[in-house]
RNA sequence: GGUACCUUGGAUGAGUGGCUUAGUCAGCGGUCUGCAAAACCGUGUACGGCGGUUCGAAUCCGCCAGGUACCU
């Protein structure tokens, strides 16, 4: 049976080099599963590999997207099974890792086949939420779909509108399109965890966004003033530089901001994976357990 | 040495006698089905010290300590 090794852990736990080590011992190609990392030109914000690590070993959804263009789990989950589909034959063990948890659940467990909102929907609500409020908003949802109104987490502007959203476009119910059902997928998946003492996570992080800095961060994040407003760019590393170059913030204090909102992402992927009982949890440097727990699950 | 002002939870910062809770951020915990490195939710009983006034003090008075400003 085919199968997908899914390596997953908070960001900076050290994804990138235990990819590497794993996909050169099965001799398979990578399929990242970062949503930043996607964006072409945000190579130092994001930690993307570096040239000379992309040049070892096939890289799949890393810089195929230009910032500020459209995205989505659903659409990533479309896109990987398709590539599965094309890559099995050649390599019946695939690797995927990243730290989307969104996007691998995704891929795991499948996402429900909701339509795509159009841009004019889209803008429609937005401006609606903005004129009215939130409140106005969540009544409208509980008239034109109850049931999801009930279970919906309604002080969340992002998840009634969304709801909202697919009211009006499809005039039916969000709920209906909402099944949550799991979808059995045609291959094998081995959930492998990357975890670190929490001290030495935040160490690696604290460094990780001083080297960022050294290596050019303020001017790569120069280059996307004019899109700040898009939501890729919208991220820890981008979000605060932003406020340095608006004149905002000082830089130093920047910096300490992208260290402590790095923590903040770091904790909450880690509180995400927690819950999942099907990953098997490794330190990164023990890759010769991880090796041999591949070989175990595989068969 | 004198005068004035200040001292609130990890940070910031309201509150000037009872309405037994500020708020914000961090921290910690959590949610999660289309921009998810997003968005959202839960969680903190603190008033510099010692006395005094009062039925009741973070809030008034005194002393002490620390700080800031100005004066000599």
């Amino acid at each position: 049976m085919n199968c997908l090794v899914v390596l997953i852990g908070p960001t900076a736990v050290g994804k990138t080099d235990t990819s590497l080590a794993i996909a050169a011992y099965l001799g398979c190609p990578i399929i990242s599963a970062d949503s930043r990392q996607m964006y072409k030109g945000m190579e130092i914000g994001t930690a993307m590999p570096t040239k000379e690590e992309l040049s070892r070993c096939r890289h799949y959804f890393v810089g195929h997207l230009v910032p500020g263009e459209y995205y989505s789990a659903a659409k990533y989950e479309e896109d990987v099974m398709e590539l599965l589909e094309r890559e099995f034959p050649h390599h019946p063990t695939m690797l995927m890792s990243g730290g989307s948890m969104m996007y691998i659940d995704a891929v795991c467990n499948g996402i429900d086949d909701i339509p795509t909102v159009d841009e004019e929907t889209r803008s429609m609500i937005l401006e609606k939420y903005e004129r009215e409020g939130l409140e106005k908003l969540a009544d409208e949802l509980r008239i034109l779909d109850p049931e999801y109104y009930h279970e919906a987490d309604i002080k969340n502007p992002k998840r009634v509108m969304h709801a909202l959203e697919i009211c009006y476009m499809t005039g039916k119910r969000y709920s209906s399109f909402r099944k949550r059902q799991k979808k059995e997928r045609p291959f094998r998946i081995i959930k492998i965890g990357l975890q670190r003492e929490r001290e030495e996570l935040y160490e690696r992080i604290n460094r990780r966004v001083d080297m960022m800095i050294e290596q050019g961060l303020v001017e790569e994040v120069r280059r996307f003033e004019q899109l700040k407003h898009h939501n890729s760019l919208n991220t820890v590393g981008y979000k605060e530089i932003f406020k340095y170059l608006d004149g905002e913030w000082t830089l130093p204090f920047a910096i300490e901001k992208i260290k402590q909102n790095t923590r903040i992402y770091s904790r909450k992927q880690v509180t995400w994976y927690r819950k999942d009982e099907e990953i098997t949890w490794f330190h990164p440097s023990d890759i010769d357990s991880i090796i041999r727990h591949i070989e175990e699950q595989r068969t």
